[in-house]
DNA sequence: CACATATCAGACCTACTGAAATCT
DNA sequence: CAGATTTCAGTATGTCTGATATGT
């Protein structure tokens, strides 16, 4: 169980640091992580549902960090063109501009902190990758 | 920031895990911490002040995990003998039980699903610790 | 009509801040 | 009196459940 214990702790310590970095820009990791998988697609749009299903989080959870974002400016809600049901979250210009800031802020304050080789690093990447596929997370 | 995300996924993955096993036994992560660890020392007791110190908690959430687990008759507040200011959680009988039972469900629902073999996990644990280590976890 | 999608209201947990009470 | 320990009230997040509306 040291395993799993130490998961949750090194976890608790990470997420601090990084919600430390992403507070001044008024976000949170959960709604970061909307921001940044939206960044990633073609388009900068997405249907909740999508969202919902990419970070494993109840569509009830999407709801609210859209319309958080949305009252920031951040993403934009838009009818799907084709489906009735569904709603498109469109990522804006600023949000765009946030989302980057974000990641490159992230990226100098906490990737380069851990203090592992890059051969650790991958190690340690590889295990925890094999940790999620073996947990379904990939299929 | 492979690594980082990847942390906070599995994390994310075996919480959920980790609260399906506790949540009929009435627990929660944080309340079980609570119990492992007054279960790990020789009286079953220490100072709410240790409490949050060892699991890096908030003082206010230590308060509010032992008032839940007082209400369950899991833990029992009394005043230190030689110290007036600071206040005592100890164990009762039932709190050992429950605690017992909770680390050995955990420990076939999440132990042994990981799916790694032993060097593996022995590989991860390390890699884990050093992370903490790093970031003055131990200090 | 069954199914999918999104939203809303309600409840819960955890965390933090700041203030207050008690004791050393 | 300064410092330590705990508690309390208030605020903010995020998550889940169950119910509801809308559209396929």
């Amino acid at each position: 169980m040291a395993a799993v214990t130490n998961i949750m702790r090194v976890q608790q310590i990470y997420l601090a640091r990084v919600d430390a970095v992403l507070r001044p820009l008024g976000l949170t990791f959960a709604r970061f992580e909307v921001l940044a998988l939206l960044s990633f697609t073609k388009r900068g749009e997405l249907p909740l549902g999508k969202i919902g299903a990419r970070l494993q989080v109840h569509p009830a959870s999407v709801t609210n960090a859209i319309d958080r974002l949305e009252q920031d400016g951040l993403v934009e809600r838009r009818p799907h063109p084709d489906d009735g049901r569904t709603t498109l979250a469109r990522l804006t210009a600023r949000g765009r501009r946030i989302a980057g800031t974000a990641a490159r802020q992230l990226n100098a304050a906490v990737f380069e902190a851990p203090g592992l080789s890059a051969e650790q690093l991958e190690v340690l990447t590889g295990l925890l990758t094999r940790l999620r596929r073996e947990a379904g997370d990939f299929s």
